[in-house]
DNA sequence: AGAAAAAATTTACAAAAGATAAGTTCGTGA
DNA sequence: TCACGAACTTATCTTTTGTAAATTTTTTCT
């Protein structure tokens, strides 16, 4: 994919509400970075990082989307839906330094802007602004996981179906039901039922 | 509390292992960010940030333990307990400039070095190294965040028991029951069945 | 120390979720 | 377009949780 693809990304009005909240970054910055990331398309079913790996890649969604995953005694756990512009990264072999137990897998076919964390680190100490939007960042998906979070210690999982339709209608169509299933904490069969009964309820 | 009491606890060892992820700082720099901060001691019971309220205050936990729980319905739901060298603030108003919807209430008297955010970005905006540690250290909350919220995704409610059991010994002694339910997931009368259910396994 | 309040536990019952199995629908690729 | 497999739904049975109320234990306060 060539620089022209991304200048159009740049330009979008996606980008542009996204990018609102930097303002204190200049274009430079910005383009600096862009700069060290290489465009990855990752067809549906694949994955972006496997369980196992140590791997510091973090990937910026431009197009798509993926399920961050756990798999154990069999089964899927899916804990988030990273979609456009939202972040793709092992928190584990970036912050903990372990391998992941974690994978990311795309849900649709994907676009992703590739970074090396090592090198974005490199870059951070050079330009204090990118530095400070490193950490505005990551302060945006703390908060989008306590949010995340919350649903389950809050809402039944009814209500959390309900929120669900609420909140991401556009993830419905994307996200299949067995992967929401899990996301919401409880099996297909029960996601069945309760879908059931909520239709039952507006009938 | 004078600056004596500071000097001593920033020597004890609990203070030294924690510190140890930030060897790129440089002790100036620390002592440029502890002279921000005042001391608070916060009584038992009594709350560090309210509901509705808009504060940026940052608090680091020297001594004893806070609960972070949000109201709704009659019911408070504990999302986590902080305890030494941990942060107590609301990302709500930092980040999503927002009231915020939680609450920190302490469960024993604590020592608290309270900054204020704004402060705090006016210090990391001068001193690249800060702004380092301060995004060094949002990350590490994140990845802690994740790891409490993978136990109510992938175990029930009585693995959620034994994993506390095990990994936070020395909080069982120091966290009421029925704040260890809301903060399981269950009610009290449910956790009370699971701990005659493990007790009773183990005879 | 003793009284009052709060916390923890127990019991009974109703509602919801899990496990399993079987049947149906939907999609994708040959 | 047909066939196969995956996804979804339905049914039955078991287990667990939630709610409510009563009882015991622990903590707090005077």
């Amino acid at each position: 994919m060539d620089s022209l693809d991304i200048q159009s990304i740049l330009q979008s009005s996606n980008f542009q509400a996204f990018w609102a909240d930097y303002d204190f970054l200049k274009i430079e910055d910005l383009m600096a970075l862009v700069n060290t990331g290489k465009l990855q398309q990752l067809p549906k079913n694949q994955h972006f990082i496997q369980a196992g790996e140590f791997s510091k890649k973090v990937g910026f969604i431009l197009e798509g989307l993926i399920r961050f995953y756990h798999l154990k005694d069999g089964e899927e756990y899916n804990l988030v839906f990273k979609h456009e512009f939202q972040m793709a990264s092992s928190f584990e072999c970036i912050v903990l330094k372990q391998a992941t137990s974690y994978s990311y897998e795309a849900l649709e076919d994907t676009l992703l802007l590739v970074f090396d964390y090592d090198q974005m680190e490199e870059l951070f100490a050079q330009n204090q602004r990118l530095e400070r939007f490193g950490r505005y960042f990551i302060q945006q998906e703390l908060a989008m996981a306590v949010k995340v979070f919350e649903k389950h210690l809050f809402y039944s999982p009814e209500e959390r179906y309900l929120k669900f339709l609420e909140e991401y209608p556009h993830l419905m169509n994307r996200v299949p039901l067995k992967h929401l299933a899990s996301f919401m904490g409880v099996t297909p069969v029960s996601l069945s039922r309760i879908r059931k009964r909520v239709a039952d309820n507006r009938n």
